[in-house]
DNA sequence: GCGACAG
DNA sequence: ATCTTGTCGC
């Protein structure tokens, strides 16, 4: 199913998905077909990243007072066979969730390392679709602009969709930063080339940093206040860690016993 | 060449 | 990511 050429299964259930809501933006693609023009090579790949990572541009550009905010998070099943995307909307102020979301898709891509959007992001947009009406926030677990092409899953979902979105990221892909302070809001910078993709933050104490980095319209600082405004106790911000729960069937609800 | 490597 | 119970530490 992989002849290095060709890594990307295209499958007739994809063909056949239903299309976007017109909620979204004028700047998203198709859940049917996320990654237009792409050849289903490794060399592609990267090079229609570094295509869109030019589209981003990191400027607070979001709603006055979000109201909403959505978690997305990916988790496999079947032995990595089907993939399952959880979408959860939140209250932006109360971080009460209104709408959960979880759509089980087949598993057309293996993980490779920079290449995470390219396995994740079209179950990740079918369960967008889901929502009866779009977010004014997104945050996705992964990483935003802290990505070797500056395209980590996060920035990749913001392009694709042209929502604002934030990448919240439990260990970092590429780049280094020194160990923030001991104390949750303690942060510290994440350096890649010279460059700051991203912050080290201590959401939780005695807990890793979370790795936080920003997608299109949301800027470094701004994703870094985001994240902390989303906090509810634990290390991952509410709307990733319901998304990760539902995703991992790990979920309450789900669970006997 | 060697080490690193989101989920 | 996923396979998996209890256990050590705060």
């Amino acid at each position: 199913m992989t002849d290095g050429r060709r890594l990307y299964r295209r499958g007739r259930a994809l063909a056949r998905a239903s299309p976007r809501p017109a909620i979204i933006g004028p700047m998203s693609v198709s859940a049917s077909d996320p990654f237009p023009g792409w050849d289903g090579s490794i060399a592609g790949a990267r090079q229609l990243q570094r295509q869109l990572a030019a589209q981003v541009r990191l400027q607070d550009a979001l709603a006055d007072a979000p109201r909403t905010v959505a978690g997305f998070d990916v988790g496999f099943d079947d032995g990595g066979a089907t993939t399952r995307a959880a979408a959860v909307l939140l209250d932006a102020d109360t971080l009460q969730p209104l709408e959960r979301h979880l759509v089980r898709v087949p598993t057309r891509m293996p993980y490779v390392p920079g290449l995470l959007s390219f396995r994740e992001l079209p179950a990740l947009l079918h369960a967008l679709d889901r929502f009866s009406t779009a977010p004014d926030l997104v945050m996705v677990d992964g990483q935003g602009i802290a990505h070797p092409r500056r395209l980590g899953i996060a920035a990749h979902f913001g392009v694709a969709t042209g929502l604002p979105t934030v990448g919240g990221a439990k260990r970092l892909l590429c780049g280094h930063f020194d160990p923030p302070g001991p104390r949750p809001g303690d942060r510290s910078p994440v350096l890649h080339q010279g460059e700051v993709v991203g912050m080290a933050l201590r959401s939780k104490a005695r807990c890793n940093p979370l790795i936080v980095s920003p997608g299109p319209r949301v800027s470094l600082d701004g994703a870094v206040a985001l994240v902390l405004r989303c906090l509810a106790g634990y290390r991952l911000p509410e709307p990733t860690r319901l998304a990760d729960r539902l995703a991992s069937r790990r979920d309450g609800a789900a669970r006997r016993g």
